[in-house]
DNA sequence: CTGGATCCTGTACAGTTGTACATGTACAGA
DNA sequence: TCTGTACATGTACAACTGTACAGGATCCAG
């Protein structure tokens, strides 16, 4: 009680932290309907429902708006597979991994098209915007984990390297499905394919 | 003038056919460095070097000048991967196709990342505005053909499906390639071993 | 040369957008 | 209760952007 923060109860969430997760929320809201070129002040406070000021607020620019919201959604994907990795989901026999696998990373995206192309629109972004990369690569690197405890599961070779394949692809997959509006059995299909080759020995 | 043309010498190239395309490679390259956010008329008009009312004499609007941007890309990719299939450039025996093949898909694109970049925000345009979608869809299927014709040299079995994977594969590795900037070599020995794996029985 | 079509461009302006800031309000600690 | 700090927001404005358009240059058939 003496000496660090006793009576705050939680000293790292500041008041204003809810409005803050909304503010982002809308952001990726915003990014997935129109592109990043849709994004400005005004249309991200009417979707999140907040006044115009709050925007500056809470952030110092545009630019720092939509990085803030990158470093929100890799924060959370991250968090997800590694929760996702960690809970037992994968804990199923080789033989169903891969449908398992597939399931994973297909589902959690395949009900909201709208996050999962602001999600590209934002990697796209990471491109070219050095200041975004260390989100974009924590990223990567919490997905490329996911993929590699998978197939050592598998009992694949080379996983790491074999990670980085399966990342690449599976994102490929999902860019193809989002672009085109796909069916999602096919999809499912074609990505338990996909890692069953290249889990392969 | 009566019938049918016959002085005209050119009635499907006019006067400002060159300046039209010139625009339209400008605006890739302004889409290539800072995202379809990017795209103004004036931005525009700077990098192709031509006054600023040029580009509301060849274009409707900023949309139509992107989506004539990504017909533009569209057409050109699939023209040069039809002609790389009907030129020779997969005459290789089967043992050398795989990096043959990953050649012709790396390498155009491999010197010119803002293209590259570009082409990207384009597609994932092309999920949102259903005016874009034929042309997207005619770049699909180009690249799909050339991959199903590499595929059936390969003997590889049910050559349709497995060129939609690859397809979707090989963006996806190409999408990482360019966010990350991955080491060119790296990108083309990945690119090989996924042609092999998904053109195996 | 003449007339008309096409090509071209500088300028103007209304609407939009990023951002600053003055003016508050709520609340924790003294 | 007082006071400082974080939260909040309506308003203002300079800069930017899309687009219209008047007027001019160029070309070519007749």
């Amino acid at each position: 009680m003496a000496g660090a923060g006793a009576t705050a109860p939680d000293s790292a969430a500041p008041r204003g932290a809810a409005r803050r997760r909304a503010l982002l929320d809308a952001t990726v809201r915003v990014i997935g309907r129109g592109g990043i070129a849709a994004v400005d002040h005004r249309a991200v406070a009417a979707e999140a429902g907040v006044p115009l000021g709050s925007t500056t607020y809470y952030f110092d620019s545009k630019d720092d708006m939509v990085a803030r919201a990158l470093e929100h959604v890799a924060e959370r994907e991250a968090e997800r597979l590694r929760a996702e990795s960690e809970g037992g989901a994968l804990d199923v026999g080789p033989y169903l991994l891969p449908e398992r696998l597939a399931d994973v990373v297909i589902h959690a995206w395949a009900g909201d098209r709208v996050t999962l192309l602001a999600q590209y629109e934002l990697y796209l972004e990471s491109a070219r915007r050095p200041d975004l990369r260390p989100a974009a690569e924590r990223w990567d690197r919490a997905y490329r984990e996911f993929l590699q405890h998978a197939l050592e599961l598998l009992g694949a070779p080379d996983p790491s390297r074999r990670a980085h394949l399966l990342c690449a692809s599976l994102d490929g997959l999902l860019l193809d499905h989002v672009a085109t509006a796909s069916a999602p059995s096919d999809l499912r299909s074609l990505a338990v394919e996909l890692i069953e080759r290249i889990a392969a020995p």
